[in-house]
DNA sequence: CTTCATGCAAAACATTTGCAGCTGG
DNA sequence: CCAGCTGCAAATGTTTTGCATGAAG
């Protein structure tokens, strides 16, 4: 996959660049958040990492998710029940699709949101910085699970 | 304001409908929420329920807040910070603009989103059930204090 | 009267923080 | 070397819960 390698090769440019040390953990957990397509949760990435590196701590993949979050590589996806997501291939606002049964979470293509964003912003004289677009339904494998 | 009495009679209404108790401080709690133009939080709630009946708890406005969530009487609009607020007046999913800087909520008219989420469904095989649609930036208001 | 709601305090739970010791550069 | 990271444990803050008392119907 170059696509995720050149993900994670940006995002430790970027740790680089501003003087952040790459340490192990923070590699692992870059590496997972670059090829995520299945927007894992904390509790994931922890569960992942240490199988690698089985002293790292929760707090450290907080600290770390944060600050990405902070750089803007990753897009955190917070819900209010807590499980927070997060989408490190795509660390831009853009929608999403959620299996409230399963949770998986996917990307759809979906274009005409730009549109509806510059005509929000001309209407109430607003300066739109940023969104955030969920759709929560059944996806196609649980629907067949209730049958 | 004939829209926001009705909407408190029908509030009134589902609960009696389903002999729920009408208790003095739920009847404060459903006031606010049917006149919320501000999306309330519950601490908001809270403070004015205080107003007039000064031993309400927090839990209490949380239980009937909750009850209202699951007679789909009460939008809520939750946020992984905390604070969640809350829609008495358009208790379905309808997209709201936010202030990053004095948090007000608005909700702006926007009618582009039902063919969306069809285009969805059809593309994806989801079910969809529910949406949300926030927009985060600054006010007119507080663009000017900025300056 | 009986059941359900209230109010208090404690619990729950994801996330953050403080700090001693370790380590990348 | 030494600033900044790690890992542990304790703190945080919102929301939930258990339970005794009180009020709705």
């Amino acid at each position: 996959m170059p696509q995720n390698e050149s993900r994670l090769a940006h995002m430790l440019d970027k740790l680089k660049a501003q003087h952040f040390r790459i340490t192990p953990q923070r590699i692992e957990v870059l590496r997972i958040l670059a090829g995520s397509d299945g927007h894992p949760s904390v509790e994931t990435i922890y569960e992942e990492v240490r199988r690698d590196f089985p002293t790292t701590s929760l707090a450290t993949v907080y600290k770390t998710v944060t600050l990405l979050k902070e750089l803007n590589e990753v897009l955190e996806l917070g819900f209010p029940e807590g499980g927070n997501r997060y989408d490190g291939a795509r660390p831009y606002p853009h929608p999403h699709l959620i299996c409230t049964t399963c949770h998986r979470i996917i990307d759809p293509d979906l274009e005409s949101l730009e549109g509806v964003t510059r005509e929000l912003a001309s209407e109430t004289g607003f300066q739109i910085i940023s969104h955030r677009l969920d759709f929560f339904g059944i996806c196609p494998e649980c629907q067949e699970k209730k049958n």
